[in-house]
DNA sequence: ACAGCCATGTAACTTGTTACATGATTTT
DNA sequence: AAAATCATGTAACAAGTTACATGGCTGT
């Protein structure tokens, strides 16, 4: 549901076509999260399907333009005022596979965490180059993509410290056999 | 793609049938991430398809039993060998969300951050809460259900102090001017 | 001339999800 | 007798993803 809200998110703002929606999502979010050009048409097809978008002649410069409907205005406003629900909180593919490793034999646990772990500290290692790059700059545009950084940042962080745990725990239970 | 591998995961162990499936990856990852038993059927039909697995007669209880094929193994050893990938990380809804905030009028980002904030933390008092009842058993099983908790509660701590930072940032940007 | 970007789309497909139907067995 | 759980499925759909086709325009 993000790319739907997203587009309709720009559409708020205002009127726009195709492949605008596309560089903007992406100037906004950072290189993090591409957008593939041909999901924003079919998206697009399914928003005014839907009735939270339509058709709005060109402009000028023959771009397809899209405007939002009044339906559309009241979801983003729905999606932006209700906070990420914690109710069923999206798959963690790692920790389903870890949890699994670790209650089936023939699973070399120890190995496993050690890989993502190389895995995900190089990906903080580039994070953070990343952000220092884009830092120094006051723009809101790319404090936007700063703080992007700094979720994939912590969320990496965590998933490190995480695997630490992991590992510990794993000693522990082969310890004191 | 999780719920796919963690079925043949399961399978590579034994054969099993698919109401017994949905109970035993349950009992693996906890009470998060409830399966729903119509998918294990429908993904089971498609492992069948790609020849991933096989029925196997019954198992003298009148059980629908699927066993796992080479293909179905060889795909397994590569889901558990591999690391979770980095290279495009699974969209982060809530970075996505504020980020758009930030960069569109017309949205009150600092309700925005707050209303998610008191979501986070009670999300994360519950999972202290369920993992302090979970505690204190050496179980594998139970090591493995702990452990996803761990995960869940870190992720959470992360999405916390990140919107601190967003909210410390915001102000900065709005102090000076 | 050629490469590359701008721009719009379509077709086919995947995983995941829900709602519904059906019946047996077990528990209260 | 009623409710809950066990057990298997089907139909319909949503969202996302990729591969492909098409054409104009721009810079080298």
């Amino acid at each position: 549901m993000s790319i739907r809200h997203s587009l309709l998110a720009l559409l708020q703002d205002r009127p726009r076509y195709g492949y605008q929606l596309r560089t903007e999502f992406q100037n906004r979010t950072g290189s993090s999260w591409p957008l593939n050009i041909g999901q924003v048409y079919t998206t697009l097809d399914r928003l005014e399907r839907d009735g939270l978008v339509q058709k709005d002649g060109a402009d000028g410069e023959g771009h397809i333009i899209y405007r939002i409907t009044p339906a559309g205005l009241d979801q983003v406003r729905d999606w932006f005022q209700a906070p990420v629900g914690r109710a069923n909180p999206p798959r963690n593919e790692l920790a389903i596979k870890l949890a699994l490793a670790l209650t089936l034999p023939a699973v070399d646990v120890g190995g496993l965490i050690q890989a993502q772990r190389a895995v995900s500290i190089r990906a903080l290692q580039e994070y953070t180059k990343s952000r220092r790059d884009a830092a120094a700059n006051p723009r809101p545009a790319d404090l936007a993509k700063l703080l992007v950084l700094d979720s994939l940042i912590f969320q990496t962080e965590a998933e490190v410290r995480w695997l630490d745990l992991c590992e510990a725990r794993l000693m522990q239970l082969a310890g004191p056999a």
